[in-house]
DNA sequence: TTTTGAGTTGTTCGA
DNA sequence: GTCGAACAACTCAAA
């Protein structure tokens, strides 16, 4: 057919989803070394069944990302197109609108994703156009690690054991020098996706912790590289201290690959910056991303369903108030409203500090895993598919390798062990911003004239505890026992 | 083949 | 004040 051999020397697209990066972009550099016009899209896509919507804050970021992206892509004589609507139509039209010859693309590693995949491949391919994808935003491909019995893993280490035994994974890919654009292809604006707030403005704190795209990640890489990593393994669950890496909005959109970590991380091991145990620590938080993935793909429903079914059973409470005031951080437990004003403000929460807010949640507020969950999932700007229920999952108890039902946080306890000082809560507890370290971390607890020497009133200006630990333990222990008893 | 021990992130209690 | 035990049930790998 005529059609065919026009369609041989087309144009290429270079489709871009959560690898908004130039750098170690398989696809990308694939497609640059043809010496042909490259069409760099970008698809909103709204519409395709089974994919999860964009929480608020992970709009946000896509916006930005997507802006870095457009102008580093300008910077090297590309252009970044972008189009809106179900994978399969949108992106079958632009292939036959601008008679593309082929389509590249990064591996999509979630269940859903990779199934719009294989149906765009399919369309595209009953066309005549050409379709390759690249491994790039997962060390391993999630489906493939097996236990000695054949099974997938339900337990980290092992997991884990595998894969850092395994072969080193590849070196990161550098950044193509030119990209050769083509012209003429019709493209949204991306102010009228409005992915960004405007009234009311609620990204205001966030624009002024981050700076979106693949240059601000290339930056924070480097920045904790020279000052975070160094202690890293015992500092960690300091939330007053600068030692997380705080890369998870980067490796959420591919601002940054894992790739590109792992390899920066080891150098930094090699020149001596950073001792092993520092660099093996943050390795094995890939790990876990990687692990999350690999139980997403055990259980595609993972955002909804028990991985442990028993827990279907689980007696949750109804409790709109308590629900908003841990949404709020209003909850009368500085730790627990400090990461939540942290969310709210910033997009994001310290590690140690989700565990402690969720464990509330759960075990003293008994409010269902899902509703935490979905709340995360909307505010969080490194919401991830996997990552996210994955981790709920773990705290509820009803995860794979999850914690036992007996470890219930003590949010006072963790407080005074993990922020000593009191430094992280009064940044984001600003009324109990005058309270020394011996009151700060319960505020119940605090000496009268302490309280109002630092202009502290219970229940007016920072709640009373909505529940007593003690009592939210006990009913906690009781409730889980229902679901040992049941299955019996 | 069976057994054994360890397994991201803790707290409380009693000696 | 410190320290060890107890608090399930199950998965996985090594002995």
């Amino acid at each position: 057919m005529p059609g065919q051999a026009e369609r041989g020397s087309g144009p290429l697209i270079v489709w871009f989803r959560d690898d908004l990066r130039l750098a170690d972009h398989p696809a990308l550099a694939a497609a640059a070394a043809a010496g042909r016009p490259v069409i760099c899209l970008y698809l909103l896509d709204e519409a395709s069944p089974g994919l999860r919507l964009l929480g608020g804050a992970a709009r946000w970021w896509l916006a930005g990302s997507l802006r870095a992206l457009a102008e580093a892509l300008r910077g090297r004589g590309g252009e970044l197109t972008l189009r809106r609507g179900a994978a399969a139509d949108a992106v079958a039209a632009l292939a036959t609108e601008t008679k593309a010859s082929a389509l590249f693309m990064n591996r999509r590693d979630d269940p859903a994703g990779a199934a719009i995949d294989r149906a765009v491949t399919a369309r595209l391919g009953a066309d005549g156009t050409e379709v390759k994808s690249f491994a790039a935003n997962l060390l391993h491909d999630p489906n493939a690690l097996r236990t000695g019995s054949g099974r997938p893993f339900q337990v980290f280490t092992p997991f884990w054991r595998q894969l850092r035994g395994g072969s080193p994974p590849r070196a990161p890919l550098p950044a193509p020098s030119r990209i050769a654009g083509a012209s003429g292809v019709a493209t949204d604006a991306l102010a009228d996706w409005h992915l960004e707030p405007t009234r009311p403005d609620w990204a205001a704190d966030m624009r002024a912790t981050w700076v979106r795209g693949e240059p601000g990640a290339q930056r924070d890489l480097e920045v904790f590289l020279a000052h975070g990593l160094k202690g890293y393994a015992a500092q960690r669950d300091r939330p007053d201290l600068p030692h997380t890496s705080r890369l998870s909005p980067r490796l959420r959109f591919g601002e940054l690959s894992p790739y590109q970590v792992w390899h920066a991380c080891m150098h930094a091991a090699d020149a001596g910056r950073a001792a092993r145990t520092d660099v093996e620590k943050l390795l094995s938080e890939l790990g876990w991303r990687e692990f999350c993935y690999h139980l997403l793909h055990q259980q595609p429903a993972l955002a909804t369903v028990n991985f442990n079914r028993r827990f279907d059973a689980f007696p949750w409470r109804q409790d709109g108030a308590a629900r908003a005031a841990w949404q709020q951080g209003r909850t009368g437990y500085p730790l627990v409203d400090a990461g939540m004003r942290q969310l709210w403000a910033t997009g994001w929460m310290h590690n140690r500090v989700r565990m402690v807010a969720a464990s509330f949640l759960i075990k003293h507020l008994l409010i269902d895993w899902r509703a935490g969950e979905q709340w995360f999932w909307d505010t969080l700007v490194d919401a991830d598919v996997a990552s996210n229920p994955a981790n709920w999952q773990w705290v509820a108890g009803c995860g794979a390798d999850a914690a036992p039902y007996f470890r219930i946080f003590n949010p006072v306890l963790q407080s005074e062990k993990f922020d000593p000082g009191g430094d992280y809560v009064r940044r984001f507890v600003p009324e109990l911003g005058r309270l020394d370290a011996s009151s700060v971390h319960a505020p119940e607890r605090a000496p009268p004239l302490a309280l109002s020497a630092a202009g502290v009133t219970l229940g007016a200006s920072y709640p009373a505890p909505i529940v007593a630990h003690e009592e939210g333990r006990r009913r906690a222990l009781a409730a889980l026992a229902t679901i040992k008893s049941a299955e019996r």
